[in-house]
DNA sequence: CTTATTATGGAACGGATATTCCAAAACCAT
DNA sequence: ATGGTTTTGGAATATCCGTTCCATAATAAG
């Protein structure tokens, strides 16, 4: 090792990541990494080797995200109430973005998935990772009496977790004045738990 | 009128949206759909415009499918046992492709809508179509006693469209072998509505 | 048949694409 | 300080992008 990165890679690969957060795969130029990274080319495939691997990299800097979810739900307070919590504030987060970037692990299901295996198996944890949380949650509601026993925590996790990605779709047609709609879609994922 | 057209448009049409279907709007070059149409480049924009041109005409196109799977609802039986066999036929087609296209109004909300409103606005004609039919569907198993009515037929058709949207994202990452969960989510699905 | 109009398909366009290369600079270990 | 090694950033490369253009062919109307 004769000479340090001078650049911060965390920070590097968070401008990465928002970028094809932004615009995608496809949608994202070199150029378009280069401008938001502030790197020289050389020095991005030095480190990163192609288009690709920065984006699996961008891709599993973004696995945080899915954590700090569930950190969210083990947060004190009634489970279904932290399920309600962390799916309004999806919604909520996903209809204020002008962008509509939305979740960068269903864009990539969608955009990437099917033609890199490596991606895929990157969204399967990332998607693995919150819908584990969400089980755990129910588990917690199960014990309470809060939320039916009468499906095991597991399946009624994975229902959950399809509501939400449903949501993650929805909300990028669904103009801004229409989120009771999607509000109700929350309610009625809930109730269906009780 | 001085000369009619060679090609067959629906015929075009059909091949352009099935490029678009698998390889998205930016994965798809002018090139691919001229090869995809056996049409010279003049001849494509003379009659579509531009590759955005194209792509507007082949998602309109493709209503055309939501409108078999309202038809698919419509005929005899349980209104229940007509949403089940739409939501498996979905997963069932979705994990048998290799590419794992999934749907292309789905593809188009995640990959389009945020940048071009227009696009937005065909993906929520699309998705109206099939939520509609949904809620005929729904309303006709209220009639028969088979559905709850406690909650309005639109606001249930949301849940349901809202849980096929989700399956379509969590096919595109779910093994074949993995069939059974997208299935179990169906079944949560419907016990909802009763 | 002639004329006007349109379709056709491929060549041509400028600019963008992902990636590679390289000389210069910067660092660590000796 | 010196030698060895790595980073750096920008120039260079060949290919591909979406789009336009145009000579030719084909039709409809007169």
């Amino acid at each position: 090792m004769a000479r340090p990165r001078e650049f911060d890679e965390d920070r590097v690969l968070d401008a990465v990541m928002e970028t094809f957060w932004r615009t995608g795969f496809e949608g994202t130029s070199a150029q378009a990494l280069v401008d938001a990274t502030c790197l020289g080319r050389g020095s991005l495939y030095a480190a990163y080797a192609s288009k690709t691997g920065l984006f699996e990299q961008a891709l599993r800097r973004y696995q945080r995200r899915a954590q700090d979810h569930v950190d969210q739900l083990r947060q004190p307070g009634s489970p279904l109430a932290r399920l309600r919590d962390l799916m309004a504030g999806i919604v909520e987060a996903d209809l204020a973005e002008s962008d509509r970037r939305g979740c960068l692990a269903t864009n990539s299901a969608i955009e990437m998935s099917g033609r890199d295996p490596g991606v895929a198996e990157l969204v399967r944890d990332n998607f693995g990772i919150l819908t584990r949380g969400i089980a755990e949650t129910i588990r917690r509601g199960q014990d309470a009496g809060e939320i039916r026993a009468t499906a095991d925590a597991e399946t009624l996790a994975l229902f959950v977790f399809n509501a939400v990605q449903g949501l993650r779709v929805l909300a990028k047609t669904t103009l801004a004045q229409d989120r009771a709609k999607l509000i109700a879609v929350i309610d009625q994922t809930l109730a269906a738990l009780t």
